[in-house]
DNA sequence: TGTACATCAGTGAACGCGCGTTCACTGATGTAC
DNA sequence: TGTACATCAGTGAACGCGCGTTCACTGATGTAC
């Protein structure tokens, strides 16, 4: 009898072949788009015959529901990682830009054009809100006094969502901008919507993270 | 022999017949996304039998860039509508948000994920190119004096794109972090990432339009 | 160690479906003399 | 005003295609005695 940990041989290929045929999803959507993921078409990658698949995913909704939250999981894990040697909110900014710029198709999953109808499972809004808390103490590290704008008050009333009462509202409206501020240069520019222009994406992140920090 | 100007009940019937097509389509972009768009629902949709659209389309690609060279359109026209009304940045921006909030699903065709294979046509670059410059104009009336950054320097030295040399870089940099801000906010607040907090999203908008004119 | 059985990965045929697009055709509307 | 012709909107059948998913089945791998 297998014991957690322990895993046998046909435990072991099952994980490996889902992960494989992962990848060839990943792949897939890099060149035709979430809504053109087809199993039949990953299934032909794999080296298998159509209905094979189904011994690892119950239906095609299931698989790109656990592509989306593997991706929140990279994204979450990145930010973490980058906290843990020690990164301030700049370095997790940049840390987060490297990961989008890496793989947009992922990113756009996540943060691109929802897909109509569907409904974002409870695991990824967790992953979701895990993320959110690794920003706001990132903002709480950086101890900066302002004078409090009209959304900051209306966040005194509404942060039920926040994780700890001791932050101040303040704090949690530069994460919320940090955000936002943030997806903002990325989608447009992994959107190609600065592909007329000839400046360097990357010095307007880096202007935009400097004044969320410096103000 | 028909004028410049002068329709024939022909062409009459005919553009309305195809300004139909387009409704039917958003309504159906609505509820299954651009990527679920179907000629043959459509053409049930109007009461014509499929292959009917073929007098009015080319191609399911040519009507899917119409609507999105018709998206970009609209959103030219509401910025020029705001701005000959006497509305300064603010009151663009708020125009701005509430086109994007009357209707997501033209703001994504825009903005959202990019169609992979799909080309933008020059018509819609030049709308684009159209609405950058109401906004750097509108930058260049704040008239307010500030710092250089990195990213000032980097436009000077890349603005060909830019529509004025007279324009300061800095008005340049406004009107680009303007559109970066306002679609941070945007494309979050639409995609339904702030559902899980309370708070009021045009707030936040307000706030961020705030900071970026009084500074 | 060997035998009997259970588990499970993968196959191939088949299902119904809707898609974009073509083609030959009908019938109404407009135009020219 | 009437007739002859051209234009063009719309139809219905058909094309080939790929999709997600089901089902009964084969054959290999693991397990129990």
């Amino acid at each position: 009898m297998a014991e957690t940990g322990v895993s046998s041989p046909r435990e072991r290929y099952r994980v490996q072949m889902q992960a494989e045929i992962k990848e060839r999803a990943w792949e897939q959507i890099a060149t035709a788009g979430a809504s053109g993921l087809s199993l039949n078409a990953i299934a032909k990658q794999v080296g298998m015959s159509g209905p094979a698949l189904y011994r690892y995913f119950a239906s095609r909704d299931e698989l790109i529901t656990e592509l989306i939250r593997d991706a929140y999981r990279s994204l979450a894990d990145t930010l973490a990682a980058a906290r843990d040697a020690g990164a301030d909110l700049r370095g997790m900014a940049c840390a987060l830009r490297e990961w989008a710029v890496a793989d947009p198709h992922r990113y756009f999953l996540i943060y691109g054009t929802p897909v109509p109808g569907y409904r974002a499972p409870d695991a990824t809004t967790a992953i979701s809100n895990e993320t959110m808390t690794m920003l706001i103490e990132a903002c709480a590290a950086l101890d900066i006094d302002e004078s409090a704008t009209p959304f900051d008050t209306e966040l005194e009333h509404h942060r039920r969502w926040a994780p700890d009462k001791s932050v101040a509202a303040t704090t949690l409206h530069r994460a919320i901008t940090f955000w936002t501020r943030v997806h903002g240069v990325l989608s447009l520019e992994l959107a190609g919507h600065f592909a007329a222009m000839e400046f360097d994406p990357a010095l307007l992140f880096a202007d935009e993270v400097d004044t969320l920090m410096a103000r």
